[in-house]
DNA sequence: CTCCTGTCCTGCCGGC
DNA sequence: TGCCGGCAGGACAGGA
């Protein structure tokens, strides 16, 4: 589920609670996620506290004193939350367990694991494998300019809708956003990307940050388990105006929504309203 | 380059 | 009630 919206709001109850707080223990209980949690990594980060708490795209950044940063990504399924203090019974799919001086607990939940913990030293964080293809964050207010957009989404045939998920052209959307958007934007997502004009790149622009803050705003969205930091839900998929909404009709002319398989992905639009 | 498919893994839901 | 297939928020490798 995690997307954009949902790591920020994890990235927020993290800093609230543990920002410079020193780690006291480390217990990892399955290392073989997406990519294995190195052998080190207890190691690395005892004794160390984190600095900052920052976000590339679904990229969650958590830079240490000693100047390294786990690099983390929520995967499908993946939760942190911070505990008071060690619960009696961990969960199954407690992977990762950090426990601070102070008494709390952030604890790296992930049923799929699909998501990894990879550990990289903080200035060669721009180079990641992982990071340095990645597009510009559209929250990042610097990073997203329309002239960007525009030169490259001319370089696509495709379908805009799959080309939202392609985190090499835009960090952050996820399928659940990217129906979101075009819809606020009434952007068809099967739209050849290179035939959107100027005026539809910025409103669809405008409506993926409109989305996201907004979202982030709700505490982001719970479909099945994403719960923030303190484990609260999110609420935001109580303000989906398409997603997971096929057969209900459409806000603003009334119609039956559609779905459509796009790419291998649900795709919920409206398909008088977005053209 | 871009685009599409299959894959990783577990849980849940609907149909029979 | 139980079993089974299909599907789910993501991202990668590999092949066309």
């Amino acid at each position: 589920m995690p997307e954009l919206p949902e790591v920020e709001t994890t990235l927020r109850g993290l800093e609230k609670h543990l920002h410079l707080k020193s780690i006291e223990q480390v217990l990892v209980r399955r290392r073989d996620l997406r990519w294995p949690i190195a052998d080190s990594f207890e190691e690395v980060i005892v004794n160390q506290s984190i600095t900052s708490f920052r976000r590339k795209g679904k990229y969650l950044i958590l830079d240490l004193k000693n100047g390294i940063s786990i690099l983390g990504h929520l995967g499908m399924s993946g939760t942190f939350r911070v505990e008071p203090k060690m619960p009696d019974d961990l969960r199954k799919h407690d992977h990762l367990v950090i426990i601070f001086e102070s008494g709390e607990v952030a604890i790296y939940h992930d049923p799929r694991r699909f998501g990894f913990i990879l550990l990289c030293h903080t200035k060669d964080l721009s180079q990641h494998p992982r990071l340095k293809n990645m597009g510009p964050d559209p929250i990042e207010s610097t990073e997203l300019s329309t002239c960007y957009f525009e030169k490259a989404l001319k370089k696509r045939s495709g379908m805009i809708k799959p080309a939202l998920l392609d985190q090499k052209l835009i960090a952050g959307v996820g399928n659940i956003y990217a129906c979101e958007a075009l819809y606020e934007a009434r952007i068809h997502p099967k739209r050849q990307a290179n035939s959107l004009k100027g005026k539809e790149i910025e409103r669809l622009i405008e409506s993926i940050r409109a989305v996201m803050q907004s979202a982030i705003a709700s505490g982001g969205s719970t479909l099945k388990d994403f719960s923030g930091a303190s484990g609260q839900s999110g609420y935001f998929q109580h303000a989906f105006k398409v997603y997971n909404r096929a057969q209900e009709t459409c806000m603003s002319c009334n119609l039956l929504l559609s779905v459509e398989n796009l790419a291998g992905r649900s795709t919920f639009f409206c398909k008088k309203c977005q053209k």
